[in-house]
DNA sequence: CTGCATCCTTGCCGATACTG
DNA sequence: CAGTATCGGCAAGGATGCAG
């Protein structure tokens, strides 16, 4: 039987753990962060176009989920370490081949869009 | 050497493509599609507490990226068939275990919500 | 260097009413 | 049944300035 599956709010994790990696710069972030640990510097560097109130607000939001992991260094100038905690490692396994399909059918994609906006 | 990928946008297809997936409602409709193809209603039963403008506006974004396609019967009453194309399903098997592992880590990341808020 | 505070713009999304 | 049209709230996100 098809159709019997209804997607409340209650029975779906979806909505509440996919509801915040889909923000504009969460899977970039967490992405950024796969090869190793970064400062607050180098992951503004890795993606340019990112406001700093952006970074900020991502990086606590992942921090909060437990994505990731902040670290402290007291030295002067502060420094700030940041990196994927054994969650957001976990969540690597689902998010890359996301990303590999993405970059695969990239093409595909932009060619449907073309067409369905030129037959109107 | 660790640091030296950047996130331009320009060659960054997770910015095209994971973008538009990353909708409120989009993963959601792909899944609800995933064991075959369903009608307006149907869709609207399966997630209630969608609206018809978000409903119908989710659908024609689905179908211009090439995800799902769009049947009309022109009866009367009118039905409309919805489907995933091969390429929809191409996603499923990079979405599934993005669910899945929403399903499992779902405790997980409930309780580092917790422990970060009581940590203020 | 690594943030936080503020203002402002944009666009997502819901509610409602109306159509073939 | 399967949409379209319009209005409005609210949150995401950008720009700028200030602070530890």
């Amino acid at each position: 039987m098809i159709g019997g599956i209804v997607f409340t709010p209650a029975n779906c994790p979806m909505r509440d753990v996919l509801g915040n990696i889909a923000g504009k710069w969460t899977t970039l972030m967490i992405h950024a962060l796969s090869e190793g640990p970064m400062r607050f510097s180098a992951l503004k560097r890795t993606i340019p176009d990112i406001s700093q109130r952006m970074l900020t607000q991502t990086l606590r939001d992942l921090q909060r989920d437990g994505y990731i992991s902040r670290t402290v260094y007291p030295t002067n100038p502060p420094s700030v370490d940041y990196a994927l905690t054994d969650l957001g490692r976990s969540f690597l396994t689902v998010l890359l081949p996301l990303v590999d399909w993405s970059t695969s059918h990239h093409g595909a994609i932009r060619e449907a869009r073309t067409a369905f906006d030129a037959a109107g």
